[in-house]
DNA sequence: TGCGACTATATTGTATACGATTTTTTGCAC
DNA sequence: GTGCAAAAAATCGTATACAATATAGTCGCA
């Protein structure tokens, strides 16, 4: 029913208006889950928004829907992306298997004014952390994927880079389906660990640590499988 | 000047034709280098060659940009995809920052009967080596690619595999262009090495030689800049 | 009241239309 | 012939139109 009419980014007079700010404001509001997985995204809904015809519109789901944020049926329409518990172990599991390896060329490339970014990152994490409110809430889960992402543009690999853009903000989605603490951020200490290890050197501790890191994120999830009832039986107790 | 009409993936009158099989059908050409890079995809040939109207044609070019197949300059078209040296370099750290952790995963889970699957591509790859012709040639690019994208599809996740799919028909345009022995598969048999060490269980050697083995395609290439001459610079000896 | 078939509405799939931008061609002066 | 400017053609960007499909609503009947 309501549509992506609710998430307020707001269609800005200022009419210049493509696909691509399209593309970027649907994919914002997914990450920060402003959209919850399943709300369906109608072209014409999309479209009116932001002030453009469906064309664009469909041009934007499209694009959303090969970083796998966005399901379109056909026929039937665009969803925000609902991933499986299936899928969403195995973008942990592509997590695990690529961010070690990223860290390291991030590492070998990193230079000190760059650490001090990460720390400023880090710094700035822990003040949403303790603020409250949606907005400061918000704006925690995308600092928390913001380290990450960070530290693939520092690894200096366009495609790396470009496929964790992908791993972090589908993650967000997993973890709206599946988190179970409140604070999707329970690990954030770990990136200043992290980050720790990297300073000195150790190379070794900080891939061990960064993986150990995304299984916590993933352990923090309840990944079973719900036949999804929503019928008597949801009520039958 | 010539479009992709001489891309022969005949429009057959079995008119079902969707955009994901026009999309199918111009990666192919891509990979099997019946396109070389630069060559312009305009939106009516596309179109008229597949008997569909520019909507769907450009729908299919915009798909192949994601993938990175094809580059879109505004206002100017699209173009098979000329990635740079640095791009190249790219694509080939990726596969060999993703690849031996993939290869890890399907050990884990293959099967007798995938080994066995996987050797027959190895003779498969073989034969078309030993044979000469275009059509050979090309279906043994194919084949090449094939082993890698195997050993994804074992691994069992499908985000992986779906990045190994973008990343080994990158390599094939990479190779078309920078590429110098005329056989891209100088090394065929270290496909069959790594299934050796696979077999008796040795994952260390198994990664280590896929890394190597990928190191050595790259290798092959001369990624030196080439500044487009084109010019007086071309014959002025 | 409950169920099923039929109609009406809404939404997507594809083609076409038209304005904007780029490229090519033409024409003319030098 | 060469070089530049304007016109013509081709191509892309976006909106709209129409057909196909799915969804919702309505009526009739047991």
């Amino acid at each position: 029913m309501n549509s992506a009419a609710n998430a307020h980014e707001a269609p800005d007079v200022s009419s210049e208006i493509g696909t691509q700010k399209i593309r970027d404001a649907i994919r914002d509001a997914i990450v920060e889950r402003r959209l919850s997985p399943g709300t369906k995204l109608s072209e014409n809904d999309v479209g009116s928004l932001f002030n453009v015809s469906r064309t664009l519109a469909r041009a934007a789901l499209q694009a959303l829907s090969y970083e796998g944020l966005v399901s379109v049926e056909k026929n039937r329409g665009a969803f925000v992306a609902y991933p499986s518990p299936e899928e969403a172990r195995q973008i942990f599991a592509a997590r695990r298997l690529v961010e070690p390896g990223i860290l390291r060329d991030a590492a070998a490339r990193i230079t000190p004014s760059q650490i001090q970014h990460l720390k400023q990152l880090l710094i700035e994490e822990g003040r949403l952390m303790s603020e409250r409110g949606q907005t400061a809430r918000r704006a925690e889960i995308k600092a928390s994927g913001d380290f990450h992402l960070t530290l693939a543009a520092i690894s200096g690999n366009a495609i790396m880079q470009r496929f964790m853009d992908e791993l972090v903000a589908r993650s967000s989605l997993a973890i709206a389906l599946y988190g179970q603490s409140t604070v999707s951020s329970c690990g954030h200490s770990e990136h200043g660990d992290i980050i720790a290890a990297v300073e000195r050197n150790d190379l070794e501790q900080a891939c061990h640590l960064m993986v150990h890191h995304i299984a916590h994120i993933e352990a923090d999830l309840d990944l079973r499988e719900r036949k999804s009832v929503g019928l008597k039986e949801a009520f039958e107790l």
